[in-house]
DNA sequence: CCTTAACTTCACAAATTTGTGAAACTAGCG
DNA sequence: CGCTAGTTTCACAAATTTGTGAAGTTAAGG
């Protein structure tokens, strides 16, 4: 294993990188994967995920992931399944090499939101049959229609929110070409 | 222990609620407290909360809990501990009585997601740390400013969108009223 | 086609989480 | 002031989850 080490002493194995403080680095993403596993993540897979997230490429391959994060390739494996089935990383061939790299999906949150969304689906549904079951004039039905009549509401408002994310970013970078032309 | 049967076979547990068919009523308990547990929450929390959910009064006791979940007084304990911390639940002490009863949080969904844009507040937090290690300029680091900048987009979004759901409920409860006085 | 790099799957050991019984604690009630 | 119903805490056993090494699979390169 080729390594240098650096004035810091942080080994220098994020090569492809612009110079930085990997220690830092690492520190930051094991916060931001802590973040993520409380909220409910596997614990690998948010550490793979916010790997990705600090590399500038935006992609890794499973053997830079396994060393970066010194863990095995079956656990990077793993971590990639999960993050593939959720949409938040997507696989690629690299032509010309037998190698996988996996690329952060190009609009991760609005996709994460997405999901999101179809999970408060599955939650009205289940409240509309429970409330059949409870019986609607009852004081738990109307409490339970009243649940489902929420999740509702927030399926409709979640697509109208991230649409005024992407009006947002939109006039944000226009704004930007023009400061750049006119610079 | 006290028990009568009724014809369709369900043991008539469940004193003090309207006439229901509990069989059916425990099995939307257990799908509705399974979502909840997929989406994160501890099973016994989760469980427990769907069981107040499907009561006419809102509240339990410890000892109806666990009769009505079969589980130990410990686990409601336990399952209470955490539902109260993140406000689901609020404890009474009955008074001319030695046993507490657990309520329903009156907004429990608007607490839900408050809860939820704080964790989004402290993400926004690690990513502009995150931002500054990986240095403005970088790839990686503009990545994370723009991550940075949903977040900051949602924690701006998420309280007003509860402010329109407030509004049209209240819009609502007038209509029926009315409704009510012209029937 | 055979070799071999790269990834995945599988069985298992380790670590963590979960729920319990039992003991300890708390506060109404006599 | 005890007595005791109700609740919490604690230590532990069971169940689940997690990550690994090793075997298996796939496909690039000769």
């Amino acid at each position: 294993m080729r390594e240098t080490i650096e004035p810091g002493g942080a080994p220098d194995d994020a090569r492809g990188e612009a110079a930085r403080d990997e220690a830092a680095v690492s520190r930051f993403v094991e916060r931001f994967a802590a973040d993520l596993a409380e909220a409910g993540m596997q614990r690998m897979a948010a550490r793979v995920f916010a790997a990705l997230l600090v590399s500038d490429s935006g992609a890794l391959s499973s053997a830079e992931l396994a060393e970066r994060l010194r863990i095995s390739p079956a656990a990077v494996s793993g971590a990639i399944r999960y993050l593939s089935q959720v949409d938040m990383v997507v696989r690629e061939r690299e032509p010309g090499s037998r190698r996988d790299r996996y690329r952060l999906y190009n609009e991760v949150w609005y996709e994460t939101l997405t999901r999101r969304d179809q999970m408060v689906a599955r939650w009205e549904s289940t409240m509309r049959d429970g409330a059949k079951v409870l019986g609607p004039g009852t004081p738990a039905g109307l409490r339970i229609t009243e649940t489902a009549d929420f999740f509702e509401f927030v399926q409709r408002e979640l697509p109208k929110m991230l649409e005024r994310w992407r009006a947002q970013q939109a006039e944000r970078r226009a704004a930007e070409a023009r400061e750049a032309e006119a610079g």
